[in-house]
DNA sequence: GGAATAGTGTCTGTAAGACATTATTAG
DNA sequence: CTAATAATGTCTTACAGACACTATTCC
């Protein structure tokens, strides 16, 4: 078949059934040192009362996808994307049957936030909330136990550990860490983030020299907390995000086995 | 706007115009040490005479997206994708006007492969060629000089920069340069890919040893070349690749600079 | 023989991880 | 005071890069 052919049959429903264009956002943030993502709760099928990432259709030709997704994520959250959010693209999902109506290519996003206020339920949505991820019980593969208390419509449980795992490694080699936290913070706030992303603790000393080791990472804003730690434990020095894009040298997970086979 | 009514509007192409999902395929290969990219001449509008990413639209609904990537390469290739070709999706385009004649996004592939034959020119191409990736004179940002002998067209230049960028990054943390090279090669065939892709000369000694301190990277084949190099040398040992998904510690590019600002 | 190349040995600076230590704060 | 924590210091091991060196092959 020909180019011209089959521009033509684009347009010809019979042949080549009409095909949406979707976004969706894996939202994260961190709560109470636990990761969260954004979720909205389905009003109507399918999968009506099952939970989903915020997204909604794109207008191809009018809008840039970048554009559609913090449209997406503005409209759930309020925040703005030039602003603190990172949003980055995260791969595109395009399985037959995915969507049960019609033939849908969903493009994912990936962003990071500070710990916001709830989101309100949209027009569309019962409910929309941030979700702990270990909630949801998700497996490596992206699969979910038929046991978890708020099941995941459409393929969004693989999305959302695709969104999960490119986080994990950004973190490496990123300083967006940052993202997570407010404008100002310290570096023990900055190592929970790690912690909570990475799911393991982190050597605190370590840590500590390390992150003021790699250039750009963090810079000084020379104030301190205005009170120690909860239990106790000396004033923390306060930081803002350095103009790093890349961390030299990386900080790598430990955990990582060697050779993953 | 509701799911429903966005669902509905999505058949009325007087709201939401006809939209086509396309696959485009940047495939890499190294022709006598320079790289090299598979671009497909256009026999017709838009862009008649400029060169293209080979690619085509994707039955959505029908087959799924690597699956149609994988078709698209075997028709310009031969090459057979659950092979010795590597194939990973590489992002998704959708700025408004990309193609003039209707709304499309394109989900990108980034294909690596051993040298092989030259390919046919199918029916909608009016030549299908290996062009040396230098030769097209792409900027960092992905833009072409006026200058240049051959054209891209569509948004295809700004793709292919972001194959070669994402290319570069992949040989540092994975085994894939091997995919490059036949099944069986030697440690300096190696990095010779290494230093095609990156663009810099590599210390032999160090690299040499580098390799084989990587666990799972290469496993020797116990033969040798059958005769030294073309300008003096001793054989080289033969290897093939290992079982590594991922080189630990990786082989990090020495020019990156410290902190990317 | 001369030049180029495969592969190994050695040394040095840097960085990561384990662990210890000091100072500061909450309760 | 006691416990917890921020921040720094020390030591060991691993690795990257620079350089030297040997052995082998082509011309």
């Amino acid at each position: 078949m020909t180019d011209e052919e089959e521009f033509l049959a684009g347009y010809d429903p019979s042949r080549y059934p009409a095909v949406a264009v979707t976004v969706d956002v894996v939202a994260l943030t961190i709560r109470d040192g636990v990761p969260h993502v954004l979720l909205v709760e389905r009003g109507r099928p399918p999968f009506q009362g099952l939970w989903a990432l915020p997204g909604g259709f794109v207008k191809v030709g009018a809008e840039d996808l970048d554009t559609a997704a913090a449209r997406e994520l503005a409209e759930e959250t309020g925040l703005e994307t030039p602003g603190r959010v990172h949003l980055e693209q995260l791969a595109t999902y395009g399985d037959p049957g995915r969507d049960p109506r019609m033939p849908v290519v969903s493009v994912a996003y990936l962003a990071f936030g500070p710990t916001m206020a709830d989101p309100q339920a949209g027009s569309d949505a019962s409910d929309a909330a941030w979700v702990p991820v270990p909630s949801l019980g998700l497996t490596a593969s992206g699969a979910q136990p038929p046991g978890a208390t708020r099941r995941l419509a459409f393929d969004h449980a693989r999305i959302l550990s695709d969104g999960l795992e490119r986080a994990r490694g950004k973190l490496e080699y990123t300083p967006l860490a940052t993202a997570f936290l407010p404008e100002v913070f310290t570096i023990p706030e900055l190592r929970a983030v790690y912690e909570c992303v990475w799911g393991e603790a982190l050597h605190a000393g370590n840590f500590h020299r390390k992150v003021l080791s790699v250039p750009g990472f963090v810079e000084g804003t020379g104030q301190t907390t205005a009170s120690g730690g909860r239990r106790g434990g000396p004033r923390a020095r306060l930081y803002r995000s350095g103009d790093a894009r890349l961390l030299h040298p990386a900080l790598l997970r430990p955990g990582t086995e060697d050779g993953v086979r």
